[in-house]
RNA sequence: UGGGGUGUAGCCAAGCGGUAAGGCAGCGGGUUUUGAUCCCGUCAUGCGAAGGUUCGAAUCCUUCCACCCCAGCCA
């Protein structure tokens, strides 16, 4: 399907018509995380999302750092925030934008709702509250401080903001209606007494708003036209509005709620990836693991294989649960296309060709990828020792098994094709070399003798290739849905997400690869080196499909 | 017994009164010096259920059912 047919996504219907309707010359969204953890694959969901609109539209996205709860906030969150959205291809408007630069603002317009009547200073206690609260069944009854005079609840909101009172012994709420079947209407909290130092801040606020006071204000500030955000804010958007009427703000943003990334195998949750993070289940955040922006980027995903994922699961109000093969599909896709071919023994078995000459070499070339003749090619080194892999090799085999068995034919892929002659074992019976020949005059074609190869290896010269270590990484959850209902998640970690490799032979142009630079490595899998490492050492992003995998079981 | 939201194939998802797109996964076949890629074919007489309106319903109406979110001084 070509983009034009692209069917238009429910948000992408809105704003066309709102656009059509000349209800905006521009559109503005804006992505606002809380600097509190990192981003994650539903946030990249979030950030093609809006980014995305924006430059469909021809209009702008803000990045705004939603820091209006500094005890959970951390700076080095902001810095990763900022690297994973701009690795991830975008721009956003103008400067990066922070909650907290708008306190000032916020703080005169929670005056100005205390002096219409609409906001009071509450001294109930935490526990009291939810008491008065009331039930999803009940309605809650009103604070006996609902009714303080304004000049009453002016002094105290100033005594508040000076920092005269204790936390957890007062609150600024809105006046509204203790009654209402949306909990969020029954007098929701502006701002808590938080004597914490801030990141951007300092000790400038002991007070802080609201999520709820501040989102929508923000969003006012901003100008933003369409402010997107998940289904759980959905009974948050009547509150939304209700300060935006009862506010003299510059602008009148609407709100709009799509459906959250859940993708199976995988635990989203920012408490969560935080937990596996603090209690050292993996490396970090930017473990290649963890589906975390950072996670995957050290793995070896790219940010169109990220972006193209996004676009194949669409945007709803659904919640669904999308299977992580399809991120698997979006990553294999764009590798497959862009990534050089290399070979890489994961498993060397040491094969001498007893009929090729023990002095003699000969510098083979290989194409830099199958179908694509702008990437170089490659020179490779053949000689009379060679690794293969020891799966590719069997005493004997029934017809299906196409690799190297004793008295039949290989290919060794971009070289010659070989025939077993026997197998040289140690004391314990191990397979510790194979002897073979080589079929004359087999380079780049058949042998004469018309018998030819079932299937190709890949191969390295033993004394022309690269020594390092290969990290093979397989999923973090051995169940599909390891969070679910009363599940523990830590008890579904998969013991095997991690396979260390050490000692693989690689071809020797892999010897001084960039950080970061993917590979295929031929039938085996895409894989790139490693970030972190001094060392030469590769992580496999994703293996290639494989459909023996199904024959051999 | 409250409020909000969602139900189209194993999964994601089009569809907006004119007779069920597409992708992922699967299955079958072809090409192949990667058991990869690529190509071809196949995969919902059915749209949560039951009624109704209509020449015609996944689309409109009624009732019912299931699932998700909400009782943080988190976002």
């Amino acid at each position: 399907m070509t983009p034009e047919e692209k069917p238009l996504n429910f948000l992408e219907q809105i704003i066309k018509a709102d656009l059509e309707a000349g209800k905006y010359d521009k559109i503005i969204t804006r992505f606002p995380p809380e600097p509190n953890g990192y981003l994650h694959i539903g946030h990249a969901k979030s950030i093609c999302l809006n980014f995305g609109l924006a430059e469909t539209f021809e209009g702008e996205c803000n990045l705004r750092f939603d820091d209006t709860n500094p005890a959970k906030e951390d700076d080095e969150y902001i810095q990763a925030i900022i690297e994973d959205v701009s690795w991830l291809g975008f721009q956003w408007a103008g400067e990066v934008r922070y909650a907290s630069s708008y306190f000032d603002q916020l703080y005169s317009w929670a005056v100005h709702l205390v002096e219409a009547g609409k906001a009071y200073v509450c001294d109930l206690s935490p526990d009291d509250a939810r008491r008065y609260r009331g039930t999803l069944t009940e309605a809650g009854k009103n604070s006996p401080f609902r009714d303080r005079s304004v000049e009453e609840n002016l002094h105290l909101l100033a005594r508040m903001k000076a920092g005269e009172f204790d936390e957890g012994s007062k609150v600024l709420r809105a006046k509204i209606d203790m009654a209402h079947g949306n909990m969020n209407m029954r007098d929701p909290i502006l701002y808590r007494i938080r004597k914490q130092h801030h990141h951007q801040t300092g000790n400038a606020w002991c007070i802080y708003p609201t999520y709820d006071f501040a989102h929508g204000q923000e969003d006012a500030i901003e100008g933003i036209t369409h402010s997107i955000c998940t289904l759980e804010f959905a009974d948050h958007r009547p509150l939304y509005n209700w300060f935006i009427e009862n506010l003299p703000v510059p602008a009148k943003p609407v709100q709009y709620e799509f459906g959250r990334l859940n993708l199976n195998y995988t635990v989203t949750s920012k408490r969560k990836l935080k937990q596996l993070v603090d209690e050292n289940f993996v490396d970090g955040w930017d473990d290649p693991r963890m589906p975390t922006i950072a996670g995957y980027r050290r793995r070896g995903y790219t940010p169109a294989s990220l972006r193209k994922f996004c676009d194949m699961i669409g945007v709803t109000k659904s919640d669904g649960v999308v299977d992580v093969a399809m991120l698997e599909h979006a990553i294999r896709d764009d590798l497959d296309k862009n990534a050089p071919r290399a070979m890489c023994v994961l498993k060397p078995l040491k094969v001498t060709l007893t009929n090729y000459p023990e002095s003699k070499t000969e510098t083979l070339t290989a194409p830099g990828h199958p179908q694509r003749d702008d990437l170089p090619m490659r020179e490779l080194v053949f000689a009379r020792e060679i690794f293969i892999d020891a799966e590719d090799f069997r005493e004997e085999a029934n017809k299906k098994y196409k690799r190297l068995v004793i008295g039949k034919r290989v290919r060794l892929r971009n070289a010659y094709i070989i025939e077993a002659d026997e197998a040289v074992k140690d004391g314990k019976g191990n397979i510790i070399e194979v002897r073979a020949r080589v079929i004359e005059d087999t380079l780049g074609k058949d042998p004469e003798d018309g018998v030819k190869a079932k299937g190709v290896i890949h191969w390295v010269a033993a004394q022309h290739c690269v020594d390092f270590e290969v990290r093979l990484y397989d999923r973090l959850f051995n169940d599909p849905a390891p969070d679910a209902g009363d599940k523990n998640f830590l008890d579904h970690i998969n013991p095997e997400s991690l396979q260390v490799l050490t000692h693989c032979k690689g071809e020797p142009g892999l010897s001084n690869v960039e950080i970061g630079m993917a590979f295929q490595f031929e039938r085996e899998g895409y894989f790139c080196r490693d970030s972190r490492s001094t060392e030469l050492v590769f992580n496999r992003t994703i293996g290639l499909r494989d459909s023996w995998a199904k024959i051999a079981d």
